[in-house]
DNA sequence: ATATTATCTTAACATAGATTAAGAGTATTT
DNA sequence: AAATACTCTTAATCTATGTTAAGATAATAT
């Protein structure tokens, strides 16, 4: 059953108690997601955290030319939200949607409050899952700032091996900040090495 | 007392019981630091969560050619640290400076893991303090990648108004990425207009 | 199976941003 | 107060990246 995978994530962290484990099923709905479906469109408000069982998502806002800009891949075992109108409750700027057809867990907000609020330790896992998606945000934006497109893509094809097999290079240029047509130089020039 | 700086900025979150302010009052460190000095170098292991109580420091990493790259600012009421070599304890490969005098309190590792496990509303409180350090960096991160030199200089003057006046341009064009010449040549085209 | 839609590539041209160099103005240090 | 070290600006030139357009291939939908 797919509430197990959840509960083997958090096993990385401090494994949940019976208790905790039963809480957190009582709270949690599952979705199968089609291939393009989205789970968070702009001007929504986000109400869920997803996590991922299988299957793969991107989260991006579209500028005013319709250019898409992807701000993360999320796949299996990994958490997706956005977080500012998660916990604001104001309307996103973002979209979520499947790249791959999907199976997510599901937990609204006034259910991870519950859990935060009776039983610390989601405070402590959340608090260390997230530590963790700071440093690598922090990492890319270091990247962004001090290196060129080609280091950039280098460096997201040596961290997202398997990603990259299941991504168009469409998005893969997108999520790095350039065209589509740039990375195919830049793909050109190093094949020519 | 500085104490009191940290205690009321807890107070914004889950504020503390006579106890926890106790505890944590036992396991911190005040520290004077002149303009121009480190708290952190590269190579070094990040022992420290630092809030300053005073005064501006910035973090940043130093590239092959000798050119800073800032990744954060960071002022009073603001915690500061690098978070990756700090939990991993790993050599960082960044600097934390301090921009002008300040004063700070310290907390190493394992006192912060003490009061992490002794006292679960330190978990609540820093996991809330860096999901909003998330939502910071998430924006920066679409900026990065969405948007011209030009609008991420008005955004930066629009969302840190006063850490503008306190810092060189220099430092400002490390932080949006771009080279100060150039930041000079959009500051003109903005006074033009 | 066909039609449609997305992806990838190439090339010519355009532009944002980097580099180099130099000079003037401000701070900081001695 | 002088000397030194930063900061800011301007301009010429260079380079990385974007834009437009078109054709070829591959994937998806009907």
């Amino acid at each position: 059953m797919t509430l197990n995978k959840l509960i083997s994530h958090f096993d990385k962290y401090l494994p949940l108690s019976s208790k905790e484990k039963e809480e957190l099923g009582d709270r949690i709905t599952e979705k199968k997601i089609r291939r393009r479906q989205f789970i968070l469109s702009k001007y929504e408000v986000c109400r869920f955290y997803t996590f991922i069982i299988s299957g793969l998502f991107k989260m991006y806002a579209v500028d005013k030319n319709g250019t898409e800009h992807i701000l993360q891949f999320a796949s299996e075992n990994e958490w997706i939200s956005d977080i500012g109108s998660f916990h604001s409750d104001k309307p996103s700027r973002l979209y979520i949607e499947a790249i791959e057809p999907s199976v997510v867990l599901q937990i609204e907000k006034s259910n991870l409050l519950y859990l935060y609020t009776h039983f610390p330790k989601f405070d402590r896992n959340f608090r260390v899952i997230i530590e963790n998606k700071y440093i690598e945000l922090e990492n890319r934006v270091l990247q962004n700032i001090s290196s060129t497109a080609e280091e950039r893509y280098q460096t997201f094809l040596e961290q997202y091996p398997q990603l990259s097999n299941r991504l168009p290079n469409t998005q893969i240029a997108s999520y790095i900040g350039i065209t589509p047509e740039f990375l195919s130089k830049i793909r050109n020039n190093i094949s020519k090495k």
